[in-house]
DNA sequence: ACTGGCACTCGTTACAGTCGAGTGCCAGGG
DNA sequence: CCCTGGCACTCGACTGTAACGAGTGCCAGT
């Protein structure tokens, strides 16, 4: 593949121009708009090149030319810098993450945050249940045959359930059953709970065995198995901005997609190493997704990750300046995270 | 306003014509459709008065008639019973329903089965605060100067607030304020609670005074004050249906509308008498929704409203349906709460 | 009071023609 | 060998015209 500086350059210029005016982009507008030091027959042939390679392509004959997701995936790895973010971002940001005050405050500012910085839908995931460690288990009873189960996450997540016991039990047996999976499971990490869940139910004195049992088949879905996973959107209104064009007229399966946690958790919950992931077109799994691509990344109090996020929108996107966005506010929100 | 019975037939017979072809209805076309007894030219003539009174409109010169908001108005309250859900509906309510474990799953679950049968926007309030009582309150020491106060609600919900407390407090002063706060406030409305909360202050003895002021503010702030109304969204991508000739063309202000949770409480929220609520175009007070219509209704425990819910689509929507399956709906989430 | 008939309106569709942006190719020059 | 100017070509966008037909309003007749 013989692409030498020049013909990156002009694959640069052709994103960038088409980014900012949604138009298939021609020779002639391309030199004057930007100084490429020749003239557009010698831009032609070079467009004939990137083209034959998969780069861009011509929407219909005798039309400008149009990145290809091939073309936009070459862009931002080799040909785009991370914008710096502007002051007024950066305040911004601040401005809008100061005065939460708790978890779901926090992720809801974030996730309207990132949606009005990026005017893309903003995705965020919660802390993670599988990457959060328990911090305290309280019972509360309910009535005697019933408890509520409240677990705190050391990562500020607060889960609840329902116990129906299998018989009444005295208020000092809920004491009794509260010191036991204290002592046993805070601190532990959720991933790691299974086993204790287990020996709990083993150890136990056998007056105490029946709730407990309950308790425990309880206290491993809420742990481990049930929906685990949370998520915040917003910006959805931003999908229509550019008219129809974007998305090849309908919007349907972009927003049945929007409406899957699961799909949603793919998309920006894998992200194993702590590095901005970008998923352009049909990169991502999902055949609705196949014209939106996805900037996210992980956030987490310091090194750890506990959680993704990120934004979705057009292929035609500003990358650099999503990249950016998304990455500031990830670093935002894990220093709040670890204040706590 | 002279509309015999048989201008009213007209009109009904052009809305469900409407409804369910999308497409404006002439003369012709509906004497073959239904059984009116007359001939196309009488009920031109019908169709004029009709149109003279506000009731239908043309889109344009030569096309059949179109009903206007004023038309639907009509409709709904003296033209439509009704309709029974069919056993299937029923079956998949049920379905549906059965197997919710805590009150974010039932929501859930509520509002994904009214996108899926009325194939609308389905909107579901959390059962609010203000018609809520405290079940209990829990203080979870979390650092010698922090707690997490866990606010336990009669409808099931559960709100948590991280308390920064002025000094370093042991654990035997938090068992004291639990017991302090449970006293005073469990059992009592949440509307009630801000001179309790108050007296709470003043009566508790001085070394306890401090933390317990600092206590009484995120009290308040969690009883009363802050987003104490949620609510859940599902369906966005039903808006898509009948391409873009409903909402003329931009889905904008209705995703616009939809992300504002004030729009949506005030949309379904403020359903005072138990009665299903119908809104027709631009009945309700949003410009951005316009081109909508939102049936919506109470839902609760036994005869008590604690919340709403509903459905949102365009002005021409199956009204009698909808409003069946809300009611349906609604009546079942309410038995669901009842048995809690 | 209803009906058949008729002239009229006007949006939709089809077709032809023009325009112009943009291309590919080629021959010539550095 | 690479670049450039020139040129023929393509094809979508736009415009104007004409035929079509669904649907209407009106009127005279029963």
């Amino acid at each position: 593949m013989g692409l030498d500086d020049r013909k990156l350059a002009v694959l640069r210029a052709i994103v960038e121009d088409y980014v900012s005016t949604q138009e298939p982009v021609g020779s002639k507008a391309l030199v004057e708009r930007h100084q490429l030091g020749v003239s557009p027959a010698t831009v032609r042939n070079d467009m004939a090149v990137l083209e034959e390679e998969g780069y861009i392509r011509q929407p219909h004959t005798s039309a400008g030319r149009v990145p290809t997701d091939r073309g936009y995936r070459l862009f931002v790895d080799r040909l785009s810098r991370v914008k710096p973010l502007s002051p007024a971002e950066r305040r911004a940001i601040e401005r809008f993450l100061v005065g939460a005050v708790d978890l779901d405050d926090v992720v809801h500012r974030t996730v309207r945050l990132l949606a009005q910085l990026t005017r893309q839908v903003a995705v965020v995931q919660y802390p993670s249940l599988a990457r959060s460690s328990v911090r305290h288990l309280e019972l509360v009873p309910i009535s005697t045959t019933r408890l509520m189960l409240v677990m705190i996450a050391d990562t500020g997540r607060v889960e609840q359930r329902l116990v129906e016991l299998p018989g009444p039990v005295p208020a000092d047996t809920v004491t009794d059953l509260r010191r036991l999976v204290n002592e046993k499971l805070a601190g532990a990490r959720l991933s790691d709970t299974p086993p204790l869940v287990q020996a709990l139910v083993e150890e136990v004195p056998s007056e105490l065995r029946p709730a407990m049992t309950t308790l425990s088949t309880v206290l491993l879905e809420t742990l481990v198995e049930r929906h685990e996973e949370r998520i915040a959107l917003a910006g959805t209104a931003n999908l229509t901005r550019g008219g129809l064009l974007d998305f090849q007229g309908s919007l349907r399966p972009i927003l049945e997609a929007l409406e899957e946690e699961v799909v949603l958790l793919k998309l920006i919950g894998e992200t194993e190493p702590s590095t901005t992931r970008v998923l352009i077109g049909d990169e991502n799994e999902f055949d609705n997704l196949r014209a939106a691509s996805v900037v996210s990344t992980g956030y987490g109090p310091g090194a750890t990750i506990v959680g993704g996020l990120g934004v979705l929108g057009p292929t035609r996107m500003d990358y650099p300046g999503n990249i950016a966005t998304v990455r500031a506010v990830a670093r935002y929100v894990g220093e709040l995270l670890a204040q706590n």
